[in-house]
Formats: structure tokens, C-alpha cells, sequence
RNA sequence: GCCCCGGUAGUGUAGUGGCCUAUCAUGCGAGCCUGUCGAGCUCGCGACUCGGAUUCAAAUUCCGGCCGGGGCGCCA
């Protein structure tokens, strides 16, 4: 046993008893005759103090130790106003568990800042400091209610492949790599499986699914590998159904987010939980107000950048900051979107701050008309075979959304770079750690 | 894919042709100190991304490579 307490779980009662404790040395301020070391476990720090003239042969093993060790502590714990936690131990024995190498390639407390390259570098030294910890265990939080809330509608968890045939849904670049004897890729999105899913009866589906996407952008706001909360169901009179689901999901996220007090306060944030419903506004609304605003935007464009952002200004004027675009121009949607009339599809997007969060829609379930629309898009319904199949022997109508996870924790936590809110981020240039 | 920017001790920086034997902080090492909590003080250690060019002289200018950051496009 290396272990009896956690810094944070000593309480009064453990005052004047011998308790044992197990962590990193994160400080050790040598004073002379008396030495104040700092220790750090899962849930913060505590403080041990070691008087020379006591075990002058602890002291100076202990004072000796290099910053970051591990090391398990044996001592009784004492009251004592002057220290932080309002306790101190005296260690009596101690084990010497691993030795940290020195000088350090990246100070847990220094006083100077590390660039992020630096810290992606030696993650494992960055994630221990308690504000980058922190946004881990929001991120934790907020899946674990992602699976309540959507168990709880009835939703049930699946895992698709990630190595596929198809080369592409359109929209974006896919990695490649050799499968045998055959060419395969990396799934740009699990959207083909989950909506072949739809064919089979489960009706509600959802799966925290790995987004890989070969493009080459170098941004804060995108990465190579990303997380998403994907999700379809079936038997759907029109989109309004999917837009409910989402809101109800991202509103649950957002509230067990705000009660992780511990971690906000570390990170210093504020988080103010939404109000629902969420305001949906047409896409030619959108075009209206952005050109009132002297964008340049056409009918018929996606938004750029720019666009969106400024939509999130002038949302936020209207007091909103979360808001559903709606009603899409057809050309502007990938293929599987169902359309409405010529010009329109039931595809929209769901924008938190001018950033784009989550993209979802009705689904096309009919055969003919979705090779008729793949066609359209440049793409050859007989590379999609296997897809297409699952349309031609009973499909619901159905409709789902994706839901990009690190954009959504960028949002929430107000974080300017997006690979902050993944343990080891791909991007352009950084395949290691 | 297009465009812009950067690379100096372990870490973060100063430096814009000679005053650089390269600044400061942090770190690391040695020493002093009985209540520290960004501890303090003394002494020491440690660096110009690589290759080429210009020049009497290059961390500094130019060209190329390598590595990295950011914006746009595309998207989550």
C-alpha cells in the first residue's frame, strides 16, 4: 500500500494519526533546519514538513530527492493554520518510487511559460498541471452525460469501422493506406454505417466516433483526428426531430459541465448554461442579415469565416449565442441530404459563438433518388454499392447529426486552440506523442 | 492547396552588421538560512536550426533545406 489518503480527503479526524500519502514532489523549499516539500496527487497538494534535528537522515534524503519524483509518504498528520490546507504531515518513512531525471523538459510550476509545441511535446509533464487537467476531466464529464442522456432516449451505443472501402462522402480529403492486397482509408465520418444501421430495426443510434480528415489546414480550429458525437435515428417526420435531440443534449452537456466547480475554477472560466430552445433561423434569413451587414456573401455559398462569425455577433446582439442555421441550399450539403423543393434541403447547422459545432439533417431514404443526387455530386453510386444496398430492402425515414467534440469543449471553456481539448492531437505536422 | 510569420542555454526571452567573450528570468549544481507557500541571499553551469552566399567582419543580410506557428479554403 502506498496510499491511505488523497491530499483533498484528509479531514479532522485524521489530525494527530498516521496516514500515508503518495505523489509527485512538486516543490521542495529547503529553509535550512526545516524543509517544506510540496506533493502533489490527483486531486492537488499537500505540504510535508521535515525539521533536520528530528531525522537529520530523512532530511537530508528527502530534501535531496529531485523535483517530480514519486515518492510514497508515511507520517502524522498535523493541524496547522499557517499551511493552505489547513494540515501538514511529518513524514516518518518514506519510498522513493521513481526518480525524476533533471533538469526538467518542462516545468509543472515554473514561473517561466512553455510554447504549446513544448508542451505537446512532453504531454505527459504539461497534463500535470491542474488547469490542463482539468479540461480532461470536463471532457470526461460531459461524454459521461452524452450517454445518459442518449440512453435514456432510447438511443443505443454502436462502434463502426474506421477502415473502410469508400474513399469519400465528398467534403473533405481521407487518409490512405494499404489493406492487403487492396487500397482502403482511414472513415472521414461514420455516416455511411450509421445510416445503413437505420435499415436494421435499432432505430436510435450514436456512437463517439473518430473523425480522420486529410486536409491540409493549419488552423486553430481543426485537427486531423477528431472526436464526435455522431448519431442517427429513424422513423422521423422531418429534421425539427433531429434539432430537438441535439439541443436536449448539448443543453445537458453544458449544465454537468457548469456543476464541475472544482475544474471551472481552476481553468477560471464562467459557464452560463443555455437556454432551450435553441433559436432556429432559415438559411435566407442568415444571407440577409449578413449582407445587411455588407458581407459579400452570395445565395447559394456556404458561410465563410468570416460570415460566421459575424453571425455569432449579431446572434449575440439578439442575446442568443447558440443558434440552428436552417433550411440549407441543396448544393451546399453533401449528398445524402434529403431536399425540400428544388433549391432547399432539410440539412442544418448547429453554431455556438459564430463556431460551427454540429451538422446534421433529414436523410435521403429513397434508392433512386439518392444515386440520382450522388451523380449530381460527382460521385458514382457504383463505389457506393454496399451503401446503397441497405436502401433497396426497407428504409425509414431517418435523419442524424455530427457533433464535433473539441470544438465543442473550445466553446464551452472559451479555449483559443482547439488541440488543447485532446490528449494527443494530430494535426498538419504532429504525429508523436 | 494558397498566403504570412518564426527558429538564441533544459524552459521562456533580449538582440536589427563590429560595443556579443550573447541579455534577463526560470531551471540545474554548490553553499547559507527553523515556518516557507512565486521563499530569500551568494557563487557557478548552460544557447545562436542546418548548408551555402555577401562582407575585412554575420545571431543579425541574402538563397536553399529542415522544423514549427498562424490565416484562408474545406470542415466538426
Amino acid at each position: 500500500m502506498y496510499r491511505s489518503h488523497y491530499s483533498k480527503d484528509v479531514t479532522k479526524k485524521d489530525y494527530d494519526k498516521s496516514i500515508m500519502v503518495a505523489g509527485w514532489i512538486e516543490d521542495i523549499r529547503n529553509i535550512g533546519s526545516i524543509a517544506f516539500i510540496i506533493l502533489r496527487d490527483k486531486k492537488g497538494t499537500l505540504q510535508l514538513t521535515v525539521l533536520k534535528k528530528e531525522n537529520p537522515e530523512l532530511f537530508e534524503k528527502l530534501t535531496s530527492l529531485s523535483r517530480e519524483s514519486v515518492v510514497s509518504i508515511k507520517g502524522i498528520c498535523k493541524e496547522n493554520e499557517k499551511v493552505r490546507n489547513g494540515y501538514e504531515i511529518l513524514p516518518k518513512t518514506f519510498e522513493v518510487l521513481s526518480v525524476a531525471k533533471a533538469p526538467l523538459p518542462l516545468g509543472v510550476v515554473d514561473k517561466v511559460e512553455a510554447d504549446f509545441d513544448t508542451r505537446l511535446d512532453n504531454r505527459f509533464i504539461d497534463l500535470r498541471k491542474q488547469r490542463n487537467r482539468a479540461i480532461f476531466t470536463i471532457r470526461n464529464a460531459v461524454f459521461a452525460v452524452a450517454h445518459e442522456y442518449l440512453q435514456s432516449q432510447g438511443f443505443i451505443e454502436v462502434h463502426t469501422p474506421k477502415i473502410t472501402a469508400s474513399s469519400s462522402e465528398g467534403g473533405t480529403d481521407v487518409f490512405r493506406l494499404k489493406y492487403f492486397e487492396k487500397e482502403a482509408f482511414l472513415a472521414q465520418s461514420p455516416q455511411l454505417y450509421k445510416q445503413s444501421l437505420m435499415a436494421t430495426g435499432l432505430d436510435r443510434v450514436y456512437e463517439i466516433a473518430w473523425y480522420f480528415r486529410a486536409e491540409e489546414h493549419n488552423t486553430r480550429r481543426h485537427l486531423n483526428e477528431s472526436t464526435a458525437v455522431d448519431l442517427e435515428m429513424a422513423f422521423i417526420s422531418d429534421e425539427e426531430e433531429v434539432m430537438n435531440v441535439l439541443e436536449n443534449l448539448v443543453h445537458a452537456m453544458w449544465k454537468r459541465a457548469s456543476e464541475c466547480k472544482n475544474e471551472i475554477r481552476v481553468l477560471g472560466k464562467k459557464i452560463i448554461v443555455p437556454k432551450l430552445p435553441f433559436t432556429r433561423i432559415v438559411y435566407d434569413k442568415v444571407v440577409n442579415k449578413l449582407q445587411e451587414r455588407n458581407s459579400s456573401i452570395q445565395w447559394g455559398q456556404d458561410l465563410r469565416t468570416d460570415d460566421e462569425r459575424l453571425l455569432g455577433d449579431i446572434m449575440k446582439e439578439h442575446g442568443t449565442e447558440f443558434y440552428f442555421i436552417t433550411k440549407y441550399p441543396l448544393e451546399s450539403k453533401p449528398f445524402y441530404t434529403m431536399p425540400e423543393g428544388d433549391k432547399y434541403s432539410r440539412g442544418f447547422d448547429l453554431a455556438c459563438k459564430g463556431v460551427e459545432i454540429a451538422s446534421g439533417s433529414q436523410r435521403i431514404h429513397e434508392v433512386k433518388l439518392l444515386e440520382e443526387r450522388m451523380k449530381v455530386c460527382n460521385l458514382s453510386p457504383k463505389d457506393f454499392e454496399s451503401y446503397l444496398n441497405a436502401f433497396r430492402y426497407g428504409m425509414p425515414p431517418h435523419g442524424g447529426f455530427g457533433f464535433g467534440i473539441e470544438r465543442f469543449l473550445m466553446e464551452l471553456l472559451d479555449i483559443k486552440n482547439i488541440r488543447e481539448c485532446i490528449l494527443f492531437p494530430r494535426d498538419r505536422t504532429r504525429l508523436t506523442p
